[in-house]
This record gives structure tokens, C-alpha cells and sequence, in this order.
DNA sequence: AGTTAGCACTCGGCCAGGGAGACTGCCAAA
DNA sequence: TTTGGCAGTCTCCCTGGCCGAGTGCTAACT
């Protein structure tokens, strides 16, 4: 808001204008097309003048002298802030939308790989999607199944019918009868606690429960393990839609791009750091941390899976994009994707 | 073999030697350079002489009148045939291959993701790996969890202790005793067949059985759905590696290339046809159907988890690469796969 | 017959130079 | 405060010419 007080109206309608203008076309835009297109009563020399204002005040840059405006980091900063007007996405993307997540299977990977899917379609941008951060999830069920006489399957249930599973080996035969008693145990135990406090508890026990023990602690690990595991996996989708964009050309960038992309774990850093209270959230450019992505923006925002389970779903794209219906449809998925998951995450 | 009596040894050598530094260097290879690395007893006169044959019958290809020659797909065809010798990879390459499986959790998944990875860096190209083909998998365990009152999570183990669940809404409720005495039914019955003979068998029943047919009948399409869904999913890394090869410069094919990837199917109809009685299979440039592929090679092989298990595992390049060396780094690469899976689908 | 030296020729890559176009900044007038 | 006019600046693009690499051909050589 102290920002808000530094332009006046003729201003910000500029700037407005000028990232409206850059945005659609992807050329800098000069005086005399503002003029023309958005400031009839104005001449271009007025323009002008402002213009070099906000140059000076850092909202705009110019590539080179005889060139026209280009909005700064901090001039799409202002314009996401104070001057975008909310915008709601149009029919065909509703259907498109609609028609994508109408026949996804019950399944919680299946359901983020069409919402990255339908996501870099309708933004034309690359997808980010990250699976539920399940350290706060409650444990449901536990079921123990005999494999082999030592190896054993342990399915875990939680909240939002988030399922893991891991197989383990055993010391010794175990039969599905102890098995089965051992769950029971389990699950009267460990019924409607947190991995973490599930873990907790296990370290309060001594060493000395045997089979049973390890197969808690495989339990918890496994708990852990998808999740540290799993969570560094950023599912993604529209690296194609990355080659379209004129501000990539330059190889190097690209490639550092994509390395951040499939690498993961950095990027999975910065989804599980979105903040949930707020709506969508925008960085643009250089207000990334990471060097990759100081020419590009993201725009994030959480969906829902149960009460307490809430993943990250959001776009990376050249910091040039058309920020009003990237979030327009960004919400659009994401309520989507929500939907979906609550269709089976009851 | 046909082929092989129609090239005389001294052209033999020349192709070979094209090839070898063509993909070395990736320039145009002339007749000096030829004679000066290659062959210091042959003038370059000679040589240029065998270039023109070479290029009359189909191997080699000159880009333009002033330029040296390089290998038509029909040249890497030969070569691949008849003149790569065997490489086997070096103690850097194993050990990162090694490592790389060292810590892979107990899972299908990530073994597979794994192997992606590591395939893709030490290829230096992009990696493709597919899931296991279930079909023809026997069923070697089935375990129904009452989840909520109306709401049961099928369980289903499969040869290799591959793992398939699916949450199925019920029509009444049923308690977990009656889930827990359908289950051990389904398990007299169902263990030890294929999906496809459960199908067959389940049609010849009438269609009266109430619950548990209705149990039955998404446990099929489970198997299926799993197959059908996540099979036209190919696992991939290493996109980033296209970019650093300079027959990528051109935006179109990158893209149309970066769509195929991303779609999957067509890949995944590919992947699944290779000939798995064959060794190491490799597609050169036009030989490939899908017109995308046309300026690329795949190399292809299987990895086996289990009896009948056998997934697809490979790499898509450019058909200039280093075939004998990517040969070998596949090899290894699928068995240290097969190994890794071994490991927990006894 | 196969090989070699020599030579004229062809062709892409690279660089400098120049014209066109776009936009600016500034100044003076309204 | 706004506006018209104008000189100045900078990129883009096209052109022509040079250079080097490599070829194909012919004639001589083994």
C-alpha cells in the first residue's frame, strides 16, 4: 500500500496499459502505440514523459535506447498487487477443465497427473504439482498381509484414503495369524495418530517388542520415507510449452530450466514453502531465490484433499504472461483437482 | 548379410571410420581427415574416391557439395550391424550405476525412477522406462479392507509382489468379517491366475452375485485400468540432455519431440513392442513410424522383475550418438534394474 | 587396374557496410 | 502542463565479398 501512494491514476493506468500491451504482443511498447491504443486524448509525447518517470522510478526498463518499455520485476509486482482485474475463465477452458477430470480414476496419482496435464494446457506454461504433505495425516487403518512366510506387506491407510505400502523382510517365519493379531493391535493403538506421534510413542517403548517392533518402526519409515521421498518428485507437465516462448531461446537458461524441473527437490522446496492462508500466490522473477528462475515467474496456490491434507499446484512461466487468467485458471484447477479428491478422499 | 558382401573390406574400414568420428566430433568428415586420423597409408585422393562410392550406394550422405561426408541412417544401420565392436562400460560408469541402486527403497516405482535417472546421465540422452505388462500376471494375493462403512479398498498382489489397490464404493454396507470371508473366497479362486482368466471366468457366472461380484468386477478392472492407464505413462529423465545436442537446434522438432515424451502413448505402444527374444534393439532415424522420431534413435532392451514380468527400459537420441557405448551403459543399466527388483519381487 | 598429385570449382560461414525503421529526449510553443 | 517537431541513437536486416574446406576430375604414375 506504500507503494500504492507513489503513482498517480495517469500512472498506473500507464503501467497498466504497458504491461497489458507487453504481455499480449511481446514486443516493448512505445508511445505513440499507447497513444493510439489506450490514451486517444493524450499525445505521444505526453506518454513520453511519463514514461521516463516510471523508467526512473523503476516500474519500467528499456532494452536499449530507441527501444520502447518492457514492465520491470517490480512493475509486474505493482500491476499483480494493485492493477489486475480479477478475471474468470472462459467457457470452452471450464469444459476443458470439466471434461478432464470427469473420467480420472479414483487415485490420488492419477488425479495430480490430469490436473498437471489440463493445467499446462490451459495456461500453456509448465505444470507443478506436489502430492499431499502427509507428516500431519492421521493413520486410519493398518493392515498386515503375508507375502512369504518372512516377508510382509504393510498397508497403511490414512486420513483423505491416502494409501502407502512397503514390503518387508522379517527375521523369522511370521504367520497371517500373528499378523492379523498384530494389526489389530496396531491399529487399536495407532488409530487416528500422526506418523510423528506414531514415532514418538515408539521411541517411549523399549527396544524389546520384537517382531512386532520392527514392524512399527517400518511403519513410521515408511510413513517417512514417502514422504521425504515422494515429496522431492514434483509432477510436472507443458516443458513443451516452455520452447514457445521467444525469452528462451538462449540454450543456457533452458537447460537450466529443465535441469531444475526434473531434478525436483529445489523447486519441491519452494511449493511445500507456499504459504496456505494466502489465495494464489505470484513470485516473480528475481524475487526467486533460486538463479534459475530469475527470469521466470510461478504462480501457486493449494488444493484440498481431506481436512487437513492440502498439497501445492501451480505454473511456471516467463515472468511476460498473462497473469489475470493464468490465476483465473490456476483456480480453476485447483478447485477442480479438489473436487476430484474429496470425490474419493471422503 | 545380405548387405554385408556388398561392401568390400577397405570400405568397411571407411564407413566404420566415418561413423567413429562423426559421432565424436560431429562434423562432416572429409577425405583428409580421413586419411591423416585413419588411414596414413591411403591418400586422401583414394579415399575420396570411396566416399563417392559410399555415398552412390546409400551409406553416406554430404550435406552440402562443399562439405565432408556423413552417415545416412542406412550407413548407421550397417555399422550397428556389422562393424560396432563390443564396449563394455568403464569403472566410473559402473559405480554411479551401482550407486545409484544402492539406496533405492523396496519399491517398483522408485527403482524404476531410479533407473531412469541414472540412464539418462550416464547416456547423456533422454531415458524411457515402462512399467512392468501385468496381463499376463498371476494373481498371488487379495485382501479387502473395510474402509468406511460403504467404502472397501481392494488389495491386490500380483507375481513380484507387484502392488494394485483401488477404493470401491459399495452398494449397502458391509462389515469387515463379511469383507474379510469374500476375501478369503476370492483368494481359493482367484490365486494363481491371470486377470484375463479371472475376466473370463467371471463372465461365465451369472449376474447375480450381489457384492461380491461387484467386488470381482472392479478387481478386474483394476488390473486393468492400472494396465491400460499407467502403461501408456512412460517413465522419462533427461530431456535436459536434448538440448545440449546441436541437431536440436531447430525449435519445431524439439517440440513436436518434447510432446511425444510428454503424451506418452505413442512411446508406450512403441516400448512395448520391442522383441524381447532380442538382445539390445535399436531403431534408426526413418526406420521409426512415428514421424517425430525421424531424426532420432532409439535403443532399446527389457529388464525382468520377475518369471513373467519383463518391462521396457532404453533411450531416445539423436542417430548420431555412440552406439557401442550407449549399448553397453544400457546394458548395464537394465541389469542392475532387474537386479534391484529381484531383490524384493523374489 | 588401382593409386596418386594437382587443379579448378563449388558452396557455406563470416564480416563489414549501409539503409530503413522505430523510438527517444529535448526544446520551444501553445 | 501539454504538445508538435526534430535531431539523434540504436537495432535489424540485407548485401556483397572474402576465406577456407572439400570435392570431382584428369592425367600421370606404379
Amino acid at each position: 500500500m506504500l507503494d500504492h501512494s507513489l503513482l498517480d491514476d495517469r500512472k498506473r493506468q500507464i503501467l497498466k496499459a504497458v504491461v497489458a500491451d507487453y504481455t499480449a504482443t511481446g514486443v516493448p511498447v512505445g508511445s505513440q502505440v499507447l497513444a493510439a491504443k489506450y490514451f486517444i486524448a493524450l499525445s505521444s509525447a505526453t506518454i513520453r514523459n511519463e514514461l521516463a518517470d516510471l523508467v526512473e522510478s523503476g516500474y519500467l526498463l528499456q532494452p536499449h535506447t530507441s527501444a520502447g518499455r518492457i514492465p520491470s520485476d517490480r512493475g509486474y509486482r505493482y500491476f499483480v498487487d494493485f492493477l489486475m482485474e480479477p478475471e474468470s475463465a472462459g467457457p470452452s477452458v471450464r469444459r476443458a477443465v470439466r471434461q478432464a477430470f470427469e473420467s480420472v480414476p479414483h487415485d490420488l496419482e492419477a488425479v495430480l497427473d490430469r490436473a498437471a496435464m489440463v493445467l499446462a494446457r490451459v495456461t500453456d506454461n509448465v505444470s507443478l504439482v506436489t502430492a499431499p504433505q502427509t507428516s500431519e495425516a492421521r493413520i486410519k487403518h493398518i493392515d498386515l498381509v503375508s507375502l512369504e512366510p518372512q516377508s510382509v506387506l504393510i498397508i497403511l491407510v490414512l486420513e483423505g484414503n491416502l494409501i502407502k505400502q512397503q514390503i518387508v523382510a522379517l527375521d523369522r517365519e511370521t504367520s497371517q495369524e500373528d499378523l492379523s493379531r498384530m494389526a489389530a493391535m496396531l491399529n487399536q493403538k495407532a488409530r487416528g495418530q500422526t506418523a510423528n506421534e506414531v514415532s514418538d510413542r515408539m521411541h517411549q517403548l523399549g527396544p524389546d517388542r520384537g517382531e512386532q517392533r520392527r514392524i512399527l518402526e517400518r511403519l513410521v519409515e515408511s510413513i517417512h520415507s514417502h514422504q521425504s521421498q515422494r515429496q522431492t518428485v514434483v509432477l510436472h507437465d507443458g516443458v513443451r510449452n516452455l520452447l514457445r516462448h521467444p525469452e528462451f531461446v538462449e540454450r543456457g537458461r533452458l537447460e537450466e530450466l529443465l535441469e531444475l524441473i526434473e531434478q525436483g527437490a529445489q523447486l519441491s522446496a519452494i511449493l511445500q514453502q507456499v504459504a496456505f492462508e494466502k489465495d494464489v500466490e505470484i513470485i516473480i522473477g528475481r524475487e526467486n531465490t533460486e538463479s534459475g528462475l530469475r527470469e521466470c515467474s510461478l504462480v501457486l496456490t493449494a488444493y484440498q484433499m481431506a481436512d487437513r491434507l492440502r498439497g501445492t499446484v501451480g505454473i511456471m512461466g516467463p515472468t511476460r504472461m498473462p497473469y489475470g487468467q493464468v490465476v483465473a485458471r490456476l483456480r480453476l484447477v485447483s478447485q477442480a483437482t479438489s473436487e476430484a479428491l474429496m470425490a474419493f478422499a471422503s
